[in-house]
DNA sequence: TGCTCATATAGATATCTGTCAATATGAATT
DNA sequence: AATTCATATTGACAGATATCTATATGAGCA
């Protein structure tokens, strides 16, 4: 019933900087000029990235005053690491492996 | 130590027909060809998709006469789940969510 | 050896993506 | 109201990517 698109959040992660992104949401939520110091990009880009990690449905934004704060969507995040946790290795049967 | 490169592997993922490949490993390898009637891309297609699974690692081949299987490598895919397990959703900590 | 079958590689092309500079938006401050 | 600050949007562009057709490779079979 939910209306995750897996492969959405996969593309989204697969972005060097995304990922260091949401290593750093991990946790906790960061403000974006606290994320932008980390990286050697330009505001736009970071704002860009950070469209496409809330499009896939990973990330939050919490909008106060002046400041947008991010944090990872505890549901969503559930859900995507059940999906990858049910990929199975060949050592999890279907006998075709030696 | 190990040298996996986690956004490559996203990356590699990020693609619908390659997320779906991936699917159809889980539990047991497969014949190309047996991919190859899942979908609607023609075998160079799906011959470019399986070279980028097999570059991120976490895809093997076992070439066996004029075949080619395919199959998850358990390692790469225990260590990629690994590192999504890690990452903590606002309710792990930190203080700073609601 | 020559043919067929499964797969890989090469080359072309249209589309997508990450990045930047410039500008807009919108809140707080003076 | 004007200014400043944080962030978003726009538009441009170089490089990456997914796909195709055509061709190559290489194994097994006649």
């Amino acid at each position: 019933m939910s209306n995750i698109d897996y492969a959405l959040i996969f593309k989204a992660l697969g972005d060097e900087n995304r990922l260091q992104i949401v290593r750093m949401l991990s946790g906790g939520e960061k403000c974006a000029c606290k994320l932008l110091e980390q990286f050697v990009i330009t505001q736009p880009t970071l704002s860009h990235h950070m469209k496409i990690l809330c499009e896939c449905g990973l990330v939050d934004v919490r909008r106060e005053g002046k400041w947008s704060h991010y944090s990872l969507n505890d549901g969503v995040l559930v859900e995507f690491k059940t999906f990858i946790n049910n990929l199975a290795g060949c050592k999890g049967g279907y006998g075709e492996c030696k």
